[in-house]
DNA sequence: TTAAATTTTTAGTCTTACCTAAAAATATTT
DNA sequence: AAATATTTTTAGGTAAGACTAAAAATTTAA
C-alpha cells in the first residue's frame, strides 16, 4: 500500500526529473513537497525499500518503473478530476488545484475509470497538461513556448505552464483562455517583452508570462 | 480543523445516539470505528477540548450543536457522493460505500455544493438515507420496517436499514430494489417470516431481511 | 589541492493515532 | 451489602511523518 504522503513524494520526483527517469536532488524535493532535506531523506529510503524508487546515498533519487507508474497515476486521477471540475461543477481552472490534490488520493480503480468516461477520456486538463492513460503513458507535449515564437506566427494557446491561481487569475483579468488563436505582431529587446493579438485585442505581455504561455501551431 | 480520524469518530456518536443527542458508550464507539476502548477515550478527549463533544469521565459522550453540524455535513457529502457514484457512474448500490468513505473527507465547501446541484438536489441516497442540508437538518424516516407491517397492507420500498454489501447483493439477487411496490400477504409465526408480493414475484423472507426493509405507505 | 561552502545524512524529538496491560470506577449478582 | 463482573480510564509504548541541530560527504573556490 502507497500511502497519501508516499504518493505526494513520488509525484514531485516525477514532476522535477524527466517524469522521475532523471535522478533529482534531495533540496529539490523538499522544496516541492514543502518539508525539510532531512524528512525526505526518511521517505526515500521507505520508496526504495518499496522499490518505487533508486536510491543511493548522496546520489539523488529517481523513480523505478514501478514508481513511475504509481506516480502517473496520481497525477491521472489529478487531472481527471480537474476536468470534472471545470466542466461538470462550474470551478474555474484557478480554483481546481487544491481540491484535485486531495481527490487525487482516493483510491478505486473502477473510480477512475468511470470518471474517466464519463468525461468521455479526456485527453488534456484544464491548464493544457496531458492526463496519462491506465498505463501511465501520455503524448509528449508538442507546444512552444510564446516566447520562442517569431513575430507574424500564430497558433492556438494550448497549455499554460505555470498553473499557480495568482497567473491563471492574471490570464482570466487579461481574457486569455486555452484555444484561443494568438499571434505574435512584435518583440521589444530591450525588456524582452512581446505584442501579442487575439480576437479582440492587441496587448503586450512580459517575458515571464511569454514563457509560460505554449501555442500548437 | 478536524482531521479525518476526528470525523469518523464525529459520525460514530452521531450515528449511535440520536444524532449524536443522546449519550453513547466508550465501547460502541471503539466498535463502530473498529479501534479499541482506551484509544476512544483519547480521541473523545481531543473532542471535546475543541468543543465538537460534551464528555465527563464514565458517563459517555454526546454531540455539541457544533459537533453534530460537523458529523451532518460528513454525512452529507458521504451520501451525496454515493448518489454520484450509482447516478453518474454506473456503481451499485453494494459497491459505493467504501469509496465514500473516502471522498466524505474531502475539504471543500464549492465541491460539495456544486455537486449537491449538479445531482439535482437529491433528498435521498442510493440506500433510502436521507441527505442532510447544509445546516445539517433533514426531514426524519417516516418509513416502517415491514416486519411491523400487518398482513394485506403495502408500500413502496424507500429505506434498507442495513447497507452492508452482504445484505445488498441478497437484495439483488432477489430482485429487490428500492421504489419497488411491495404487499405483505401473510406472517408465519413459527419462525416469524413473512411472505411479500411484488409487481414480478411472491417470495418469503426471514425476519432477519424484514426488519432491515423500511417501506413508506 | 587545500579550504570553504553547500548539500545530504544522521541523531534525537515531537505529534497523531493507534495499541496492550493494569488500575479505577461503575454495574450486576449473589 | 458484599463480591464479582464489566466498563472505562490511565500509564506506557509503537509507527508514521514531520522537525532541528549536528555530523558527514560532496562540490566549489581559492
Ligand atoms: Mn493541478
Ligand atoms: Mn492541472
Ligand atoms: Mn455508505
Ligand atoms: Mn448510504
Amino acid at each position: 500500500m502507497v500511502t497519501l504522503s508516499e504518493e505526494n513524494y513520488l509525484k514531485a520526483i516525477y514532476h522535477l526529473g524527466k517524469q522521475g527517469t532523471l535522478s533529482v536532488s534531495t533540496n529539490a524535493i523538499a522544496e516541492k513537497v514543502s518539508s525539510k532535506a532531512s524528512s525526505v531523506t526518511d521517505m526515500i529510503k521507505k520508496l526504495a525499500d518499496k522499490n518505487l524508487a533508486n536510491y543511493t546515498r548522496y546520489q539523488g533519487v529517481s523513480l523505478t518503473n514501478e514508481g513511475r507508474l504509481a506516480a502517473a497515476l496520481v497525477i491521472r486521477k489529478h487531472r481527471l478530476w480537474e476536468v470534472f471540475l471545470v466542466n461538470k461543477l462550474n470551478f474555474s481552472w484557478d480554483e481546481v488545484h487544491e481540491v484535485a490534490e486531495q481527490l487525487e488520493h482516493v483510491k478505486s480503480l473502477k473510480l477512475v475509470n468511470e470518471l474517466d468516461a464519463f468525461l468521455e477520456f479526456p485527453t488534456h486538463d484544464p491548464h493544457g497538461d496531458p492526463i496519462p492513460d491506465k498505463n501511465g503513458n501520455h503524448s509528449p507535449i508538442k507546444s512552444i513556448s510564446i516566447f520562442d515564437i517569431d513575430a507574424g506566427n500564430q497558433g492556438i494557446l494550448s497549455f499554460v505552464k505555470d498553473s499557480t491561481d495568482v497567473f491563471l487569475k492574471y490570464l482570466n483579468k487579461n481574457k486569455l483562455a486555452l484555444g484561443d488563436t494568438i499571434k505574435v505582431l512584435d518583440f521589444e529587446p530591450f525588456d524582452n517583452s512581446l505584442t501579442i493579438e487575439t480576437k479582440s485585442q492587441k496587448m503586450i505581455i512580459s517575458k515571464e508570462v511569454a514563457q509560460n504561455l505554449y501555442l500548437s501551431i
